[in-house]
DNA sequence: GTACTTGCAAACTGTTTGCACATCA
DNA sequence: TGATGTGCAAACAGTTTGCAAGTAC
């Protein structure tokens, strides 16, 4: 598994087709707006933070508004089809919810991320499910390091 | 062990004495800001935010200044006194830096912070040291849910 | 046509910074 | 006494909101 593996794109299809699935499965007009940004974010080999797919948006959109981003942003995670994610950083970065739940590795010098699952993630909620009597509802592993081309620095 | 289970805080001491001793360590003047500032943290059971310090603070020093409070956090930080904590949320938590890493268990309605360790942590930072040649720094795994208490809600 | 969306500008929140005064070593 | 630290106010960054105009259904 080279150390580029994100974890596969979901078969693309039509990819507006989808967003206009999406959108009005949960009774959501599918405006342009909407379609671009969900287009960019399943299309971002990264995990994006709002500026950041404001700037990408533009170039296709230029009259697009940060505030369509934002609110987008949180009505698509309201609506369950985005996963915010908090690295270490003051501001949040958005990938499209996976089918499975996984974890996130970040170089901190190149910013890279890797996404990865671990069947002791699972071993590790059922421990304290049963120590502490919670229910866990959500699980956010977040580990950084440098990466093999940044180590040598 | 009972749900309560905050991690035993530091056999105190002088708490004053210690804060003394840790700021003259890396040579930091031993201010009166200083001192109470590190005694909140330490005896505060719960994990606080910048705001919810300055609030305590100035129940006993009414004329100091949020300002103070960031700067001291971010200079404690950099010395490595403290960690900085980023639950799912958008301003940060400060906690006493642990002599044995440890993670977070957040009940997501009342707020309660259970701290953990478990061996099966070590083994998912081995294995992905392992799989993607990574140099692991620093790694985060906050889960959230409702505790025993709040569950029946 | 009408309710839902957008763009814009202005407001807000958490955090940082410049500067004159105060204070610890 | 001189470097370090504080308080205050003003600046910032990221994000949210009110409102009039625009658009999907």
């Amino acid at each position: 598994m080279s150390k580029r593996s994100i974890v596969a794109q979901e078969e693309q299809g039509g990819s507006k087709e989808s967003a206009k699935g999406i959108l009005s499965s949960v009774g959501r007009r599918a405006t342009s707006q909407r379609t671009l940004l969900l287009e960019l974010i399943r299309e971002a080999q990264g995990h994006l933070d709002a500026p950041e797919l404001y700037r990408l948006a533009r170039e296709k959109d230029p009259r697009i508004s940060l505030s369509t981003i934002y609110r987008n942003l949180s009505m698509l995670k309201a609506m369950g089809f985005i996963n915010e994610l908090h690295f270490a950083e003051e501001h949040h970065h958005y990938e499209i919810k996976p089918q499975a739940e996984h974890f996130h590795l970040l170089c901190v010098r190149c910013g890279h991320v890797i996404e990865f699952e671990s069947p002791l993630t699972e071993s590790l909620k059922a421990e304290l499910t049963k120590r502490h009597g919670f229910t866990i509802t959500s699980t956010a592993i977040d580990l950084a390091g440098f990466c093999p081309d940044c180590r040598g620095e």
